[in-house]
DNA sequence: TGGAAGTGGATGAAACGCTTCCGGTTAAAT
DNA sequence: ATTTAACCGGAAGCGTTTCATCCACTTCCA
């Protein structure tokens, strides 16, 4: 959360930072990347002068909340992939729960102008990489136990994660209605051959590159 | 498509009036509602003042577009519910390959500032209506073919529709790939029973308008 | 062919967001 | 308690973007 290059903050100062990247996370969240720098220090309850001493620009801005939050994701992917019984149930809870994925994913893929930021950011880019590795892992766990159909790649399943996600309406009750009939459609004993080949990892990682 | 009050256009006033709105289609596609009205006019080939005499704001636009959009999305779903050997398969047909149920979505649900236009007109509040019962009656003409499975409400189905229609990124492949899952997971026999209960057509109507 | 209808883009106005700057404030070291 | 370097807030200037109008010119059609 305080990883700064060198120089302690003061207590003060932290504390700010700390705020302005819990205020960015919320209104990237909720309006994209390309928010008004003063509503997020608006949020933060810090002037804009503040915002601006701490991050020059919105690219690192922006980066700071995509370090923050795809690290936490890591962390969340590796706790599940831990603390579940079954890799099924890691896969269960990473589509459902999880807030950070939420971001990540318009971090990633919803905003031109955060496309930089991220991809320049070997840190990053080390936490994306991660994630998939243990997403992958946690998708051939299932299989390997049969509760997952055989015939899906690591990529498809990123590809649903992100259909769930995405920001839109409808109610948390439908969403979770919705990702129940999915989870129906991953279990092994698909009902009907599906078109194309399995999405694996690789290609999931090469179409994020584009 | 040509829908106007009174007044009947010269051929080229006509002319142009189409293509600014398929010019309008395809950038609130791309790009969200909010698409500088320049970019319209230079998609569709003309001035900035045409698109301006045609169409007093940016309101005017989309609504227009709604109209024509909405419009054609009810043509399609009759001709869905007509054509198609069982209601299955028009419901297939409706959520696989439908263009304008993407854009009837991207203007109902992502745009602030479409909301007004789209609500406060009876035309197109109308149509929404009868994509709406349409709908309700693919459903539940597939369950009584016992293709669907019984747990599910037209409400649940527009859920998943919309999932699949949002915006983002994702190749049409694999899409094509995750919606076949969700099919699966349509079909009857469901795997596990669905939390909550069904979100009908009523639900559905309700919820639309929060 | 007359003239009403239509066209396009230059233009001014206005809104918006970015960033700097500096007088005042505060944490923390002594 | 005093000092001071770090920090704060937000007003103000600047550049950009978009809106919306207007009018000299063009096109359609009776």
């Amino acid at each position: 959360m305080s990883t700064e290059q060198g120089m302690r903050l003061r207590a003060d100062a932290q504390r700010n930072r700390d705020q302005i990247i819990a205020a960015a996370k919320r209104a990237f969240l909720h309006g994209g990347t390309d928010q008004p720098m003063e509503e997020i220090a608006r949020l933060a309850g810090v002037g804009i002068g503040t915002l601006y001493r701490r991050f020059p620009d919105r690219e690192a801005l922006v980066r700071a909340v995509a370090q923050d939050n795809f690290g936490a994701l890591a962390d969340e992917a590796r706790a599940a992939l831990a603390e579940e019984e079954t890799s099924w149930d890691a896969l269960v809870r990473l589509l459902g729960r999880s807030t950070d994925l939420r971001l990540s994913l318009r971090l990633s893929l919803l905003s031109p102008a955060a496309w930089h930021a991220i991809h320049d950011d070997p840190e990053i880019v080390r936490h994306r990489t991660e994630i998939l590795e243990l997403l992958d892992e946690i998708v051939r766990g299932a299989q390997a136990e049969g509760a997952l159909r055989a015939d899906v790649g690591t990529g498809d399943i990123a590809v649903l994660g992100s259909l769930l996600l995405r920001p839109g309406p409808g109610r948390d009750e439908m969403l979770a209605r919705a990702m129940a009939v999915i989870l129906d459609g991953l279990r092994a004993a698909p009902g009907t051959a599906l078109p194309g080949h399995a999405v694996g990892l690789q290609d999931m990682i090469t179409s994020l590159k584009t």
